[in-house]
DNA sequence: TCAACGTTTCACGAGTAGTTGAAGGATGGA
DNA sequence: TCCATCCTTCAACTACTCGTGAAACGTTGA
């Protein structure tokens, strides 16, 4: 993942807003959330709900479809992903006790990844990705 | 970690010149590096060095000690884990699918991690780092 | 005590991000 | 075709962040 890449992303994350967004998609999977249940969800007004996801989707964190009058709104994993690795790996260098602070929880997801449990793709979005939107 | 803490972390990282000192500080450890040393490794004005290095102190990314007319700068790597591990485990529940965009080296350290490997060493300055800019 | 050095703080201007409310598409049903 | 619904975009404003240069601060050695 390129750096401006990262620094957009991290910049998109730094945002109370967003970051719940994040958090509110991710369990949700590639199922997502209309725009409008987010906004109530999360109490937010539509035209700011708007601004802060268009951020994120150009950060490429989450990303959006049109269904009948509704836009679905589901995180991309993989471009989360890319972020969090380039901090572990690029910026971290991988440290052993960064890593070690990324907890038990972490550990097991990891073995049940290394066991074959892991969700099936995870390529990149740059090459991969067409035009679900516009 | 709280919240507002990872907050202000990453909106620490969000910028250039922080993501480059962090890149700079995490791979020389608890020895550091004097602020005008990273000043001129990095090409920063004095007063700007010290705005960043303050940033990233006051998000709990790095410390600092002073060492007769030097101030020593070094990455606080327990902060850093835990911004990571907020980002992993509450914001995306340990997806695995988030967790297998960290790659096989990232993979690696854990499990030497979760063998009880763990941080033991942690100065490894100029043995290996990939230092583009210095 | 004083000068030199390394670092931080301050004041200022420029640019950018965030919020709000209103207006503007796109879609589906009557 | 018209209207309601859902969502996005726009304009205006405020608040914040960034960068520069100058001044201030703390430490050291003469």
């Amino acid at each position: 993942m390129e750096r401006s890449k990262v620094l957009s992303a991290l910049s998109a994350l730094a945002h109370v807003s967003r970051l719940d967004l994040v958090r509110l998609l991710v369990p949700r999977g590639d199922e997502g959330m209309a725009a409008g249940d987010i906004a109530r969800t999360l109490g937010l007004s539509a035209s700011r709900l708007s601004f802060h996801l268009s951020a994120l989707e150009q950060a490429g964190l989450i990303r959006s479809r049109r269904v009948s009058r509704n836009v679905i709104y589901s995180a991309d994993l993989s471009g989360i992903g890319g972020a969090i690795s380039y901090l572990l790996a690029d910026c971290c260098m991988d440290h052993p006790q960064v890593l070690a602070c990324c907890g038990a929880s972490a550990r097991h997801a990891l073995h049940r990844v290394a066991e074959g449990d892991a969700a099936p793709r995870i390529t990149d979005p740059e090459s991969g990705t067409p035009d679900r939107d516009r």
